[in-house]
DNA sequence: TCCATAAATCGAGATATTTCGATTTATGGA
DNA sequence: TCCATAAATCGAAATATCTCGATTTATGGA
C-alpha cells in the first residue's frame, strides 16, 4: 500500500464517494442474472451514478485500484470493481501511524 | 475539520514530513532563550529543515493551519507553529468513518 | 466473419498546484 | 525615526490534475 498514491486517490470528492457507494451493492442497479454470483460493480453502473464520462470513471477506477482501495475482476466484456477491505484498513493504520504521536 | 482541505494538505510529502517533525521539538534547533517557554517552532527553523524557500514554507504552514493540523501563535516577529493533536485525532476519526464499512 | 457492447487508452484544453523570487507588512531595537 | 529581521502576500512560470470526446482493444453473439 503506497501511502502517496493512496492519499492522491482520496484527494477527490467523487473518488471518495465511489468508495462509499461500493460499501453497499444496493447503491447500484441490480446485477444482470448472469453476474448474480459476482461481487463488485461494473464501470457502467459507477459511471451512471457518478455522472461523469466513461473515460473519466475508467481513469478514476484505475487510480483507486493502483492506490489499493479496490480490486478489479474481469468477466467477459465487463470489469467488476469492489473494495479491498484489508488494504483499506492497512492504509488507515499507516496514516494513523504517520499522523499520531507515540 | 474540513476533510477536503485536510486531505489536500496531506497530499504532499513535505507537508506530511513537517507534521512528523513537529511531533518532537528536538527535530529543530533549540529555541532562543526568550522563547524557551513557548511550544511550537518558528517558520525559519521549519524552512531550514524542509530546504524550501521561505515563501513556500509559509504557504505550506498556512495550508496545514487551514486544514486544522497545526495552530499558529504569534510572538513578536515570530510565528510559532505546533500540532493540533485534538484536531488531528478528529480528522483520523472522520477518515475512518468515511472509509470503513459500519 | 461482422457487429454491438464494455472498458481502457489517447490527446488535448481547462484548471489547480507547486515553487520561486520580489515585495509588503509587522515588530523590536538602536 | 530608521534599520534589521521574520513572516505573509503577490505574481508568475513550470508542472500536475481533471475531464472530455475520440479511438482502440477485448469479448460475445448472430
Amino acid at each position: 500500500m503506497d501511502i502517496e498514491k493512496a492519499i492522491a486517490a482520496l484527494n477527490n470528492p467523487i473518488r471518495r464517494k465511489i468508495l462509499e457507494w461500493l460499501k453497499d451493492r444496493s447503491n447500484f442497479p441490480p446485477a444482470l442474472p448472469e453476474h448474480a454470483d459476482l461481487e463488485g460493480v461494473c464501470v457502467g453502473y459507477i459511471q451512471e451514478k457518478a455522472q461523469l464520462s466513461q473515460s473519466t470513471v475508467s481513469n478514476y477506477m484505475g487510480l483507486l485500484k493502483q492506490a489499493g482501495f479496490v480490486v478489479a475482476e474481469r468477466h467477459g466484456q465487463w470489469t467488476f470493481y469492489r473494495r479491498d477491505e484489508d488494504n483499506i484498513r492497512s492504509f488507515l493504520a499507516a496514516v494513523q501511524k504517520e499522523l499520531l504521536t507515540q
